[in-house]
DNA sequence: TCAATAGTGTCTTTTAGACAGTATTGA
DNA sequence: TCAATACTGTCTAAAAGACACTATTGA
Protein backbone atom coordinates (compact mmCIF):
# COMPACT_ATOMS: atom_id res chain seq x y z
CA UNK A 1 0.00 0.00 0.00
CA UNK A 2 2.61 2.55 0.73
CA UNK A 3 5.73 2.41 -1.73
CA UNK A 4 8.27 5.43 -0.72
CA UNK A 5 9.07 6.20 -4.07
CA UNK A 6 5.19 6.64 -5.25
CA UNK A 7 4.73 9.99 -6.09
CA UNK A 8 1.63 11.92 -6.77
CA UNK A 9 0.51 12.02 -10.78
CA UNK A 10 -0.03 15.59 -12.50
CA UNK A 11 -2.41 16.44 -14.98
CA UNK A 12 -2.88 19.22 -17.44
CA UNK A 13 -5.65 21.96 -16.79
CA UNK A 14 -7.38 23.75 -19.18
CA UNK A 15 -10.32 25.91 -19.01
CA UNK A 16 -13.23 26.01 -20.97
CA UNK A 17 -16.34 28.51 -21.59
CA UNK A 18 -19.65 28.37 -21.94
CA UNK A 19 -20.36 31.65 -23.12
CA UNK A 20 -24.43 32.45 -23.21
CA UNK A 21 -26.30 35.26 -24.80
CA UNK A 22 -29.44 36.13 -26.08
CA UNK A 23 -29.40 36.46 -29.90
CA UNK A 24 -33.01 36.99 -32.26
CA UNK A 25 -35.03 35.88 -29.45
CA UNK A 26 -32.86 32.59 -29.09
CA UNK A 27 -30.91 31.96 -26.59
CA UNK A 28 -27.44 30.90 -28.05
CA UNK A 29 -23.31 29.82 -27.27
CA UNK A 30 -20.17 30.52 -28.45
CA UNK A 31 -18.57 28.10 -30.10
CA UNK A 32 -15.34 27.96 -32.34
CA UNK A 33 -14.20 25.85 -35.05
CA UNK A 34 -10.87 24.03 -33.91
CA UNK A 35 -7.76 24.68 -35.95
CA UNK A 36 -5.65 21.83 -34.79
CA UNK A 37 -6.08 18.71 -33.92
CA UNK A 38 -7.43 16.71 -32.35
CA UNK A 39 -10.89 16.91 -33.18
CA UNK A 40 -9.40 19.60 -36.09
CA UNK A 41 -12.52 21.04 -37.42
CA UNK A 42 -15.06 20.25 -35.45
CA UNK A 43 -16.80 22.78 -32.76
CA UNK A 44 -15.73 23.54 -29.61
CA UNK A 45 -15.96 25.86 -26.55
CA UNK A 46 -13.51 28.29 -26.20
CA UNK A 47 -10.70 27.56 -23.90
CA UNK A 48 -7.42 26.65 -23.43
CA UNK A 49 -4.40 25.17 -21.07
CA UNK A 50 -3.24 27.66 -18.18
CA UNK A 51 -0.69 29.78 -19.71
CA UNK A 52 1.91 29.38 -16.40
CA UNK A 53 1.41 27.01 -13.31
CA UNK A 54 0.70 30.00 -11.04
CA UNK A 55 -2.28 31.59 -12.90
CA UNK A 56 -4.97 31.66 -11.26
CA UNK A 57 -8.27 29.88 -12.34
CA UNK A 58 -10.62 32.95 -13.13
CA UNK A 59 -7.92 34.85 -14.51
CA UNK A 60 -7.18 32.27 -16.89
CA UNK A 61 -11.23 32.25 -17.58
CA UNK A 62 -10.85 35.70 -18.00
CA UNK A 63 -8.23 35.65 -20.39
CA UNK A 64 -9.74 33.25 -22.71
CA UNK A 65 -12.63 35.73 -22.41
CA UNK A 66 -10.61 38.12 -24.05
CA UNK A 67 -8.65 36.32 -26.43
CA UNK A 68 -10.86 34.23 -27.93
CA UNK A 69 -14.11 36.46 -27.49
CA UNK A 70 -12.94 40.23 -27.06
CA UNK A 71 -15.44 40.17 -24.22
CA UNK A 72 -13.66 42.03 -20.97
CA UNK A 73 -14.53 41.42 -17.15
CA UNK A 74 -16.62 44.29 -17.13
CA UNK A 75 -20.62 43.41 -17.21
CA UNK A 76 -20.31 39.86 -17.43
CA UNK A 77 -21.32 37.14 -14.96
CA UNK A 78 -19.26 34.73 -14.78
CA UNK A 79 -18.85 31.12 -12.38
CA UNK A 80 -17.67 28.46 -12.32
CA UNK A 81 -19.71 25.12 -13.71
CA UNK A 82 -17.42 21.94 -12.94
CA UNK A 83 -15.01 20.48 -13.60
CA UNK A 84 -14.78 17.87 -16.44
CA UNK A 85 -11.79 15.08 -15.95
CA UNK A 86 -12.31 11.56 -17.39
CA UNK A 87 -9.42 9.49 -18.41
CA UNK A 88 -9.60 9.45 -22.66
CA UNK A 89 -11.50 12.74 -22.71
CA UNK A 90 -8.57 14.08 -24.71
CA UNK A 91 -6.44 11.84 -26.51
CA UNK A 92 -3.13 14.07 -25.77
CA UNK A 93 -2.98 12.99 -22.51
CA UNK A 94 -4.76 13.35 -18.50
CA UNK A 95 -6.21 16.82 -19.47
CA UNK A 96 -8.78 17.94 -16.54
CA UNK A 97 -10.52 20.93 -17.36
CA UNK A 98 -12.86 23.50 -15.26
CA UNK A 99 -15.51 24.61 -17.35
CA UNK A 100 -16.81 28.10 -16.58
CA UNK A 101 -20.40 29.44 -17.08
CA UNK A 102 -20.13 33.24 -18.36
CA UNK A 103 -23.26 35.19 -19.59
CA UNK A 104 -23.23 38.20 -22.07
CA UNK A 105 -25.46 41.26 -22.79
CA UNK A 106 -25.92 40.73 -26.17
CA UNK A 107 -23.18 41.96 -28.32
CA UNK A 108 -22.57 44.69 -31.21
CA UNK A 109 -21.36 41.70 -33.59
CA UNK A 110 -20.54 38.40 -33.46
CA UNK A 111 -17.09 38.72 -32.40
CA UNK A 112 -15.42 39.82 -35.33
CA UNK A 113 -11.59 41.02 -35.71
CA UNK A 114 -10.81 39.20 -32.64
CA UNK A 115 -8.18 36.71 -32.07
CA UNK A 116 -10.60 33.76 -32.92
CA UNK A 117 -12.81 35.22 -35.44
CA UNK A 118 -14.02 31.50 -36.37
CA UNK A 119 -16.03 31.95 -32.99
CA UNK A 120 -19.47 31.92 -34.05
CA UNK A 121 -22.67 31.86 -32.12
CA UNK A 122 -25.23 28.75 -32.13
CA UNK A 123 -28.11 28.24 -30.70
CA UNK A 124 -28.24 25.93 -28.12
CA UNK A 125 -30.75 24.02 -29.23
CA UNK A 126 -28.42 23.01 -32.45
CA UNK A 127 -25.43 23.06 -30.16
CA UNK A 128 -27.31 20.42 -28.19
CA UNK A 129 -28.81 18.38 -31.42
CA UNK A 130 -27.68 15.12 -32.93
CA UNK A 131 -26.28 17.28 -35.60
CA UNK A 132 -23.81 19.08 -34.42
CA UNK A 133 -20.51 17.84 -33.84
CA UNK A 134 -18.53 19.08 -30.88
CA UNK A 135 -15.00 18.10 -29.55
CA UNK A 136 -14.35 16.35 -26.63
CA UNK A 137 -17.07 16.02 -24.08
CA UNK A 138 -18.10 19.73 -24.74
CA UNK A 139 -21.48 18.55 -25.85
CA UNK A 140 -22.29 17.53 -22.40
CA UNK A 141 -20.52 21.00 -20.72
CA UNK A 142 -22.74 22.70 -23.20
CA UNK A 143 -25.82 21.36 -21.56
CA UNK A 144 -24.75 21.53 -17.98
CA UNK A 145 -24.40 25.30 -18.51
CA UNK A 146 -27.50 25.45 -20.14
CA UNK A 147 -29.18 23.53 -17.52
CA UNK A 148 -27.44 25.79 -14.33
CA UNK A 149 -28.84 28.69 -16.51
CA UNK A 150 -32.21 27.44 -16.78
CA UNK A 151 -32.16 26.04 -13.18
CA UNK A 152 -30.19 29.75 -11.62
CA UNK A 153 -32.78 31.82 -13.63
CA UNK A 154 -35.87 30.81 -10.89
CA UNK A 155 -33.94 32.00 -7.70
CA UNK A 156 -31.49 34.52 -8.48
CA UNK A 157 -31.39 37.83 -10.62
CA UNK A 158 -29.15 36.15 -13.51
CA UNK A 159 -31.36 37.01 -15.99
CA UNK A 160 -30.67 40.70 -15.62
CA UNK A 161 -27.12 39.46 -16.66
CA UNK A 162 -28.22 38.80 -20.37
CA UNK A 163 -29.66 42.23 -20.27
CA UNK A 164 -27.74 45.67 -21.00
CA UNK A 165 -27.43 47.97 -18.08
CA UNK A 166 -30.65 49.10 -18.72
CA UNK A 167 -33.78 46.57 -19.91
CA UNK A 168 -37.23 46.71 -20.28
CA UNK A 169 -39.79 44.15 -18.52
CA UNK A 170 -40.34 42.57 -21.70
CA UNK A 171 -36.86 42.21 -22.93
CA UNK A 172 -36.34 40.52 -19.11
CA UNK A 173 -39.24 38.34 -19.87
CA UNK A 174 -37.82 37.16 -23.64
CA UNK A 175 -34.33 35.94 -21.52
CA UNK A 176 -37.18 33.72 -19.43
CA UNK A 177 -39.12 32.41 -22.50
CA UNK A 178 -35.53 31.97 -24.78
CA UNK A 179 -34.06 30.18 -21.33
CA UNK A 180 -36.66 28.19 -19.88
CA UNK A 181 -38.36 27.23 -23.81
CA UNK A 182 -41.69 28.10 -22.58
CA UNK A 183 -44.53 31.16 -23.30
CA UNK A 184 -45.11 33.72 -20.70
CA UNK A 185 -48.53 35.74 -20.02
CA UNK A 186 -47.14 39.16 -20.04
CA UNK A 187 -49.14 40.76 -17.77
CA UNK A 188 -48.28 38.27 -14.93
CA UNK A 189 -44.81 38.43 -15.61
CA UNK A 190 -44.88 41.64 -15.35
CA UNK A 191 -46.64 41.85 -12.06
CA UNK A 192 -44.21 39.05 -10.77
CA UNK A 193 -40.77 40.85 -11.33
CA UNK A 194 -42.32 43.77 -9.83
CA UNK A 195 -43.16 42.38 -7.01
CA UNK A 196 -40.05 41.22 -6.11
CA UNK A 197 -38.18 43.59 -3.87
CA UNK A 198 -34.59 44.37 -5.33
CA UNK A 199 -34.75 41.96 -8.20
CA UNK A 200 -35.50 45.32 -10.51
CA UNK A 201 -35.15 48.97 -10.01
CA UNK A 202 -36.99 51.75 -12.34
CA UNK A 203 -34.29 53.36 -14.23
CA UNK A 204 -36.56 56.57 -14.81
CA UNK A 205 -36.71 56.66 -18.62
CA UNK A 206 -37.92 55.05 -21.22
CA UNK A 207 -37.59 53.65 -25.19
CA UNK A 208 -39.23 53.81 -27.82
CA UNK A 209 -39.52 50.85 -30.28
CA UNK A 210 -40.59 50.38 -33.88
CA UNK A 211 -44.55 50.29 -32.61
CA UNK A 212 -46.70 50.39 -29.86
CA UNK A 213 -46.64 52.30 -26.35
CA UNK A 214 -42.77 53.06 -25.19
CA UNK A 215 -41.63 50.89 -22.57
CA UNK A 216 -39.98 51.53 -18.69
CA UNK A 217 -36.53 51.31 -18.41
CA UNK A 218 -34.95 49.14 -15.63
CA UNK A 219 -31.79 48.32 -14.14
CA UNK A 220 -30.94 45.30 -11.99
CA UNK A 221 -31.87 45.75 -8.21
CA UNK A 222 -29.25 44.69 -5.39
CA UNK A 223 -31.56 41.54 -4.88
CA UNK A 224 -29.41 38.39 -6.02
CA UNK A 225 -31.51 35.80 -4.44
CA UNK A 226 -34.98 36.09 -6.00
CA UNK A 227 -37.91 35.16 -2.72
CA UNK A 228 -40.34 33.75 -3.58
CA UNK A 229 -38.60 32.30 -6.67
CA UNK A 230 -39.54 32.48 -10.29
CA UNK A 231 -41.52 29.70 -10.65
CA UNK A 232 -40.90 27.60 -14.31
CA UNK A 233 -44.18 26.49 -15.67
CA UNK A 234 -44.54 22.51 -15.36
CA UNK A 235 -45.68 20.54 -18.24
CA UNK A 236 -45.60 20.01 -21.68
CA UNK A 237 -46.31 24.21 -22.46
CA UNK A 238 -42.94 25.06 -24.51
CA UNK A 239 -42.77 27.57 -26.33
CA UNK A 240 -42.99 26.25 -30.00
CA UNK A 241 -45.93 24.82 -29.14
CA UNK A 242 -48.02 27.77 -27.25
CA UNK A 243 -47.06 29.57 -30.50
CA UNK A 244 -48.36 27.33 -33.08
CA UNK B 1 2.58 35.66 -28.10
CA UNK B 2 3.60 32.30 -30.09
CA UNK B 3 7.22 30.52 -28.58
CA UNK B 4 7.48 27.22 -29.78
CA UNK B 5 8.94 25.90 -27.11
CA UNK B 6 5.97 26.66 -24.59
CA UNK B 7 4.06 23.63 -23.63
CA UNK B 8 1.35 23.18 -20.96
CA UNK B 9 1.83 23.52 -16.83
CA UNK B 10 0.74 20.70 -15.24
CA UNK B 11 -0.64 20.09 -11.57
CA UNK B 12 -0.92 18.06 -8.98
CA UNK B 13 -4.82 17.12 -8.69
CA UNK B 14 -6.43 16.28 -5.44
CA UNK B 15 -9.45 15.31 -4.66
CA UNK B 16 -11.46 16.50 -0.62
CA UNK B 17 -14.61 15.16 0.63
CA UNK B 18 -17.64 17.39 2.17
CA UNK B 19 -19.45 14.72 4.35
CA UNK B 20 -21.95 15.46 6.07
CA UNK B 21 -24.34 13.72 8.38
CA UNK B 22 -27.04 14.14 10.82
CA UNK B 23 -25.25 13.58 14.38
CA UNK B 24 -27.50 14.63 17.77
CA UNK B 25 -30.19 16.48 15.88
CA UNK B 26 -27.07 18.37 14.32
CA UNK B 27 -25.73 18.86 11.16
CA UNK B 28 -21.48 17.51 11.02
CA UNK B 29 -18.88 17.62 9.04
CA UNK B 30 -15.92 14.89 9.31
CA UNK B 31 -12.73 15.83 9.94
CA UNK B 32 -9.54 14.40 10.22
CA UNK B 33 -6.35 15.64 12.50
CA UNK B 34 -3.53 15.77 9.90
CA UNK B 35 -0.51 13.24 10.94
CA UNK B 36 1.74 15.47 8.29
CA UNK B 37 3.02 18.39 6.99
CA UNK B 38 1.82 21.21 6.19
CA UNK B 39 -0.59 21.96 8.49
CA UNK B 40 0.47 18.97 10.51
CA UNK B 41 -1.86 18.83 13.55
CA UNK B 42 -4.57 21.00 11.70
CA UNK B 43 -8.36 19.57 11.18
CA UNK B 44 -8.78 19.09 7.73
CA UNK B 45 -11.48 17.64 5.33
CA UNK B 46 -10.27 13.61 4.20
CA UNK B 47 -9.33 13.51 0.82
CA UNK B 48 -5.89 13.11 -1.11
CA UNK B 49 -4.22 12.86 -4.05
CA UNK B 50 -4.70 10.80 -7.30
CA UNK B 51 -3.44 7.47 -7.39
CA UNK B 52 -2.07 7.29 -10.54
CA UNK B 53 -2.56 9.37 -13.64
CA UNK B 54 -5.68 7.14 -14.87
CA UNK B 55 -8.05 7.39 -11.93
CA UNK B 56 -11.07 8.69 -11.94
CA UNK B 57 -12.57 11.86 -10.19
CA UNK B 58 -15.90 9.66 -9.11
CA UNK B 59 -13.82 6.97 -8.73
CA UNK B 60 -11.08 9.03 -6.68
CA UNK B 61 -13.53 10.41 -4.60
CA UNK B 62 -15.61 7.09 -3.58
CA UNK B 63 -11.45 5.45 -2.68
CA UNK B 64 -10.82 8.31 -0.40
CA UNK B 65 -14.43 7.56 1.19
CA UNK B 66 -13.74 4.04 1.93
CA UNK B 67 -9.94 4.62 2.98
CA UNK B 68 -10.61 7.83 5.83
CA UNK B 69 -14.34 7.19 6.66
CA UNK B 70 -15.10 3.51 6.01
CA UNK B 71 -18.06 4.58 3.66
CA UNK B 72 -18.85 2.36 0.39
CA UNK B 73 -20.95 3.72 -2.55
CA UNK B 74 -24.18 2.42 -1.62
CA UNK B 75 -26.75 4.13 0.02
CA UNK B 76 -24.89 7.44 -0.10
CA UNK B 77 -25.47 10.63 -1.69
CA UNK B 78 -22.15 12.17 -3.74
CA UNK B 79 -21.87 14.79 -6.17
CA UNK B 80 -19.43 17.37 -7.56
CA UNK B 81 -19.00 20.34 -5.30
CA UNK B 82 -16.35 22.58 -7.13
CA UNK B 83 -12.39 23.02 -8.14
CA UNK B 84 -10.52 25.20 -5.65
CA UNK B 85 -6.99 25.81 -6.99
CA UNK B 86 -6.30 29.52 -6.06
CA UNK B 87 -1.81 29.40 -6.33
CA UNK B 88 -0.67 29.46 -2.72
CA UNK B 89 -3.32 27.60 -1.32
CA UNK B 90 -1.33 24.39 -0.70
CA UNK B 91 2.94 25.42 -0.11
CA UNK B 92 3.94 21.90 -1.35
CA UNK B 93 3.38 23.61 -5.19
CA UNK B 94 -0.11 24.18 -7.38
CA UNK B 95 -2.42 21.74 -6.14
CA UNK B 96 -5.76 22.00 -7.56
CA UNK B 97 -8.49 20.12 -5.54
CA UNK B 98 -11.80 18.84 -6.71
CA UNK B 99 -14.02 19.38 -3.82
CA UNK B 100 -16.81 16.71 -3.76
CA UNK B 101 -20.01 16.50 -1.37
CA UNK B 102 -21.13 13.49 0.36
CA UNK B 103 -24.55 13.24 2.14
CA UNK B 104 -24.41 9.72 4.55
CA UNK B 105 -27.71 8.50 6.94
CA UNK B 106 -26.61 8.35 10.41
CA UNK B 107 -23.87 6.18 11.10
CA UNK B 108 -23.36 3.10 13.99
CA UNK B 109 -20.32 4.99 15.21
CA UNK B 110 -17.98 7.96 14.52
CA UNK B 111 -16.02 5.36 11.97
CA UNK B 112 -13.55 3.12 14.53
CA UNK B 113 -11.36 0.88 13.33
CA UNK B 114 -10.96 2.53 10.13
CA UNK B 115 -7.50 3.59 8.10
CA UNK B 116 -7.96 7.02 9.56
CA UNK B 117 -9.04 6.52 13.14
CA UNK B 118 -8.08 10.33 13.67
CA UNK B 119 -11.37 11.46 12.06
CA UNK B 120 -14.31 13.14 14.05
CA UNK B 121 -17.46 14.05 13.46
CA UNK B 122 -17.89 18.08 14.52
CA UNK B 123 -20.85 20.09 13.68
CA UNK B 124 -20.75 22.50 10.85
CA UNK B 125 -21.30 25.06 13.31
CA UNK B 126 -18.23 24.85 15.04
CA UNK B 127 -16.40 23.46 12.31
CA UNK B 128 -17.01 27.12 10.74
CA UNK B 129 -16.86 29.09 13.58
CA UNK B 130 -13.63 30.97 14.17
CA UNK B 131 -12.07 28.82 16.80
CA UNK B 132 -11.66 25.42 14.60
CA UNK B 133 -8.19 25.86 12.91
CA UNK B 134 -8.81 23.62 9.59
CA UNK B 135 -6.31 23.60 6.83
CA UNK B 136 -6.02 24.92 3.70
CA UNK B 137 -8.81 26.61 2.30
CA UNK B 138 -11.09 24.08 3.71
CA UNK B 139 -13.06 26.61 5.90
CA UNK B 140 -14.21 27.81 2.68
CA UNK B 141 -14.90 24.41 1.13
CA UNK B 142 -17.07 23.21 3.79
CA UNK B 143 -18.86 26.29 3.95
CA UNK B 144 -19.63 25.69 -0.15
CA UNK B 145 -20.99 22.53 1.19
CA UNK B 146 -23.19 23.53 3.68
CA UNK B 147 -24.63 26.21 1.44
CA UNK B 148 -25.28 23.70 -1.27
CA UNK B 149 -26.51 20.98 0.72
CA UNK B 150 -29.04 24.28 2.07
CA UNK B 151 -30.02 25.07 -1.25
CA UNK B 152 -30.58 21.44 -2.70
CA UNK B 153 -33.21 20.44 0.19
CA UNK B 154 -35.24 23.30 -1.18
CA UNK B 155 -35.81 22.10 -4.54
CA UNK B 156 -34.65 18.29 -4.34
CA UNK B 157 -34.82 15.55 -2.21
CA UNK B 158 -31.94 15.23 -1.02
CA UNK B 159 -33.03 15.35 2.47
CA UNK B 160 -33.74 11.70 1.92
CA UNK B 161 -30.29 11.14 1.59
CA UNK B 162 -29.27 12.02 5.36
CA UNK B 163 -32.11 9.11 6.41
CA UNK B 164 -31.38 5.53 5.83
CA UNK B 165 -33.19 3.37 3.78
CA UNK B 166 -36.87 4.22 6.22
CA UNK B 167 -37.98 7.15 7.89
CA UNK B 168 -40.70 8.66 9.73
CA UNK B 169 -41.40 12.23 8.83
CA UNK B 170 -40.73 13.95 11.91
CA UNK B 171 -37.22 12.49 11.16
CA UNK B 172 -37.21 14.63 8.07
CA UNK B 173 -38.18 17.46 9.70
CA UNK B 174 -34.98 16.66 11.83
CA UNK B 175 -32.75 17.40 8.96
CA UNK B 176 -34.34 20.32 7.05
CA UNK B 177 -34.57 21.58 10.55
CA UNK B 178 -30.68 21.10 11.54
CA UNK B 179 -29.97 22.21 7.94
CA UNK B 180 -31.84 24.88 7.52
CA UNK B 181 -30.78 25.86 11.06
CA UNK B 182 -35.06 26.60 11.55
CA UNK B 183 -37.89 25.55 13.73
CA UNK B 184 -40.46 23.70 11.22
CA UNK B 185 -44.25 23.20 12.26
CA UNK B 186 -44.59 19.42 12.22
CA UNK B 187 -48.48 19.40 11.23
CA UNK B 188 -47.64 21.84 7.94
CA UNK B 189 -44.69 20.18 7.19
CA UNK B 190 -46.28 16.30 7.39
CA UNK B 191 -48.80 18.27 4.79
CA UNK B 192 -45.92 19.42 2.91
CA UNK B 193 -44.02 16.47 2.07
CA UNK B 194 -47.23 14.10 1.18
CA UNK B 195 -48.47 16.94 -1.03
CA UNK B 196 -45.22 16.79 -3.15
CA UNK B 197 -45.91 13.80 -5.69
CA UNK B 198 -43.12 11.27 -5.37
CA UNK B 199 -40.87 12.90 -2.80
CA UNK B 200 -41.75 9.98 -0.37
CA UNK B 201 -43.37 6.82 -0.60
CA UNK B 202 -45.28 5.34 2.66
CA UNK B 203 -43.02 1.77 3.48
CA UNK B 204 -46.31 0.25 4.98
CA UNK B 205 -44.53 -0.24 8.24
CA UNK B 206 -44.46 1.85 11.52
CA UNK B 207 -41.52 2.38 14.19
CA UNK B 208 -42.23 2.65 17.97
CA UNK B 209 -39.98 4.92 20.04
CA UNK B 210 -40.13 5.66 23.59
CA UNK B 211 -42.96 7.36 23.98
CA UNK B 212 -45.47 8.50 22.27
CA UNK B 213 -47.69 7.21 19.02
CA UNK B 214 -45.25 4.74 16.69
CA UNK B 215 -44.83 6.70 13.19
CA UNK B 216 -45.56 5.65 9.95
CA UNK B 217 -41.89 4.99 8.10
CA UNK B 218 -41.38 5.80 4.25
CA UNK B 219 -38.95 5.16 1.60
CA UNK B 220 -37.12 7.85 -0.69
CA UNK B 221 -40.09 8.40 -3.82
CA UNK B 222 -38.76 8.47 -7.30
CA UNK B 223 -39.13 12.37 -7.31
CA UNK B 224 -35.46 13.75 -7.21
CA UNK B 225 -36.58 17.59 -8.24
CA UNK B 226 -39.42 19.17 -6.02
CA UNK B 227 -42.42 21.40 -7.58
CA UNK B 228 -43.28 23.35 -5.89
CA UNK B 229 -40.20 23.63 -3.77
CA UNK B 230 -39.86 23.11 -0.38
CA UNK B 231 -40.02 26.86 1.25
CA UNK B 232 -37.03 27.90 3.83
CA UNK B 233 -38.43 30.29 6.06
CA UNK B 234 -37.41 34.03 5.54
CA UNK B 235 -35.98 36.23 8.39
CA UNK B 236 -34.56 35.94 11.65
CA UNK B 237 -36.71 32.85 13.49
CA UNK B 238 -33.83 30.43 13.86
CA UNK B 239 -34.05 27.04 16.03
CA UNK B 240 -32.13 28.90 18.95
CA UNK B 241 -33.98 31.81 19.20
CA UNK B 242 -37.37 30.08 18.37
CA UNK B 243 -36.80 26.57 21.15
CA UNK B 244 -35.30 29.48 23.35
C1' DT C 1 -58.80 55.70 -37.34
C1' DC C 2 -56.00 50.95 -36.50
C1' DA C 3 -52.29 47.92 -35.08
C1' DA C 4 -49.14 47.01 -31.71
C1' DT C 5 -47.01 46.95 -27.39
C1' DA C 6 -47.20 48.74 -22.33
C1' DG C 7 -49.33 48.62 -18.20
C1' DT C 8 -53.58 48.02 -14.56
C1' DG C 9 -57.38 45.70 -12.20
C1' DT C 10 -59.94 41.80 -10.79
C1' DC C 11 -61.45 37.35 -10.24
C1' DT C 12 -60.43 32.28 -9.18
C1' DT C 13 -57.54 28.62 -7.72
C1' DT C 14 -53.77 27.04 -5.21
C1' DT C 15 -50.60 27.10 -1.55
C1' DA C 16 -48.45 28.61 2.79
C1' DG C 17 -48.99 29.43 7.64
C1' DA C 18 -51.36 29.30 12.05
C1' DC C 19 -53.39 26.43 15.15
C1' DA C 20 -57.52 23.51 17.39
C1' DG C 21 -58.38 19.01 17.94
C1' DT C 22 -58.16 13.71 17.65
C1' DA C 23 -55.33 9.17 17.81
C1' DT C 24 -52.16 5.94 19.72
C1' DT C 25 -48.49 4.57 22.26
C1' DG C 26 -45.65 3.76 27.21
C1' DA C 27 -45.56 4.58 32.06
C1' DT D 1 -55.00 8.50 34.27
C1' DC D 2 -51.04 11.51 31.93
C1' DA D 3 -47.29 12.80 29.04
C1' DA D 4 -45.57 12.57 24.65
C1' DT D 5 -45.55 12.17 19.89
C1' DA D 6 -48.37 11.20 15.46
C1' DC D 7 -51.70 12.71 12.57
C1' DT D 8 -56.19 15.37 10.72
C1' DG D 9 -59.07 19.31 9.81
C1' DT D 10 -60.01 24.08 9.22
C1' DC D 11 -59.44 28.80 8.81
C1' DT D 12 -56.81 32.84 6.80
C1' DA D 13 -53.51 35.18 4.07
C1' DA D 14 -50.68 35.24 0.22
C1' DA D 15 -49.42 34.05 -4.18
C1' DA D 16 -50.17 32.08 -8.99
C1' DG D 17 -52.82 31.98 -13.14
C1' DA D 18 -56.43 33.57 -16.31
C1' DC D 19 -57.94 37.32 -18.66
C1' DA D 20 -60.81 41.95 -19.44
C1' DC D 21 -59.54 46.45 -19.81
C1' DT D 22 -57.06 51.03 -20.32
C1' DA D 23 -52.81 53.76 -22.07
C1' DT D 24 -49.61 55.44 -25.39
C1' DT D 25 -47.08 55.26 -29.28
C1' DG D 26 -46.39 55.16 -35.00
C1' DA D 27 -48.62 54.86 -39.33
Amino acid sequence: MSDDRWVPPTVLLAVDLVILTMRESRLQVLLVQRGVEPYRGDLALPGGFLNHVEEDLPAAAHRELAEEAGLSADQLHLEQLGVYGTPGRDPRGRVVSVAYLAIAPRLPEPTAGTDASDACWTSTDRALSAEARLAFDHRRIVADGVERARAKLEYSALATAFCGPTFTISELQDVYEAVWGVSLDPRNFYRKVQSVDGFIVPAGTTRRTDTGRPARLFRPGPREALHPPMTRPTGPADKETAKA
